[in-house]
DNA sequence: ATTGTTAACATTGGATCCAATTTGAAGGTG
DNA sequence: CACCTTCAAATTGGATCCAATGTTAACAAT
């Protein structure tokens, strides 16, 4: 049983996020070890960086505990991602542009046409947006020249419902679903238009209500119960 | 030799922050260890949680190596403290004043207005004005109520020159550093302002004002050469 | 002289062991 | 009966040991 460098870190966070384990379940070294089959200190290195992600809170001699994560955090933490997403295409605007990054874009732009040419949707299709979602993003955040904006969002990026990796989904509504991720796309294709246009303020401010787009969504969708959550990687 | 939790941690940072550390020097687990006179562990640790906040770059089988900070990323990151701090009193503005921090703000504009009544400025002076600044700061992305705010914050607050905590003073020239100090507590007033008066944007405008304010005159004094780096803690 | 191979070295990753500290309970005493 | 004391169990933090792997240098062969 090989197991990989950051594997230990990868299988904590997926078991928290998929709900494996519970919103406020405690964390010890030793059992957490013994159930994964390694040694302690691959977890406890472990424990420390899924704290710093903000998954799990220490407890001073009780070790770890799974965070709660209340509606109001996952608002706050996609407020952040607005501002900090807006700042990226701002300072596109403002920086010279970085090479190929208008090809990635418009490369984006394309692929999603092609997936919303026919008005239907089914899983496989938003799991294809959802990386062409999280492409259009990354390309955004890295183009900006600023690593401290992608260090910043590293964390948010961790949280669950805050990434642009994880979206909802409600499978019982596809029509419904077409119309709310092409509203997506459609708000894709304007921050393009106005990062050509050289609009930086425009730019940011179409970020920022593209982020509070998806809160809303995420809002009626987990108020109705019926949603899946789809995420890339 | 009592070390505490985080003390090798501390003295890491410290030491790359200070510049004990050039930048690109190569760490290695064992030399650290050795040099601090503890045990490889806690250095593992420190080295990981040095590398998630950017001090420190993983070569791959060669060990660490303290990272190059250019004058780009300090702007970088001055600018995301800006949105992000604009966020906050935007935030604070648009919820309900959380209970304290009215009285917060007032004490530290007050404590201010007392360290600039007598118009001359030592380093002692700007040591006390370094812990008000912070506090300051602190308590309104604490009284946003936004918690992703400081944890995306987290990140740059350890970089050298974007935090808060780190002001660049010119030992040459307390006439003119007392004009720089005082114009940024003029701002605090401002701040405080409009808040008080409900004004979101014009709040959030002021913040990012504040902290390009702060860059500018980094800028100036790096350039001079003739600056000291003066933090809280 | 150059290049390929091999062996020693350096370095990290994981496992286990030891120490320190706190929690919790149980038992004794006022 | 309540409260204080003390001891044991649990748990984390640090140290050392072992394994795996990559890097470098030396040496030999062409």
């Amino acid at each position: 049983m090989k197991k990989d460098k950051h594997a230990v870190l990868s299988i904590l966070r997926d078991k928290i996020l998929s709900g494996a384990l519970q919103q406020g379940d405690r964390l010890a070294e030793i059992p957490t070890a013994e159930l994964l089959g390694v040694s302690r200190t691959p977890v406890r290195i472990a424990f420390r960086a899924l704290e710093q992600e903000g998954l799990l809170t220490k407890l001073p001699r009780r070790g770890y505990q799974v965070r709660q994560i209340t509606n109001d955090e996952i608002a706050g933490s996609v407020e952040v991602r607005g501002v900090l997403e807006g700042l990226a295409v701002r300072q596109i605007v403002e920086k010279d542009l970085a090479p190929g990054l208008t090809d990635t874009l418009r490369h984006c732009l394309q692929a999603g046409d092609e997936l919303f040419a026919e008005r239907s949707f089914n899983e496989a299709k938003v799991q294809a947006y959802v990386e062409i979602n999280r492409q259009f993003h990354d390309c955004l955040v890295k183009g900006s020249q600023n690593n401290a904006i992608a260090m910043a969002l590293q964390i948010n990026e961790h949280l669950p419902m805050a990434s642009v990796n994880a979206l909802v989904f409600n499978p019982e509504q596809t029509e419904r679903e077409y119309e709310r991720l092409y509203y997506a796309h459609q708000q894709h294709h304007a921050i393009v238009q106005a990062i050509t246009a050289g609009q930086g303020a425009r730019a940011e401010a179409l970020m920022k209500e593209h982020a509070q787009a998806a809160l809303n969504s995420y809002e009626q969708l987990s108020a109705s119960g019926v949603s899946k959550t789809i995420r890339s990687e």
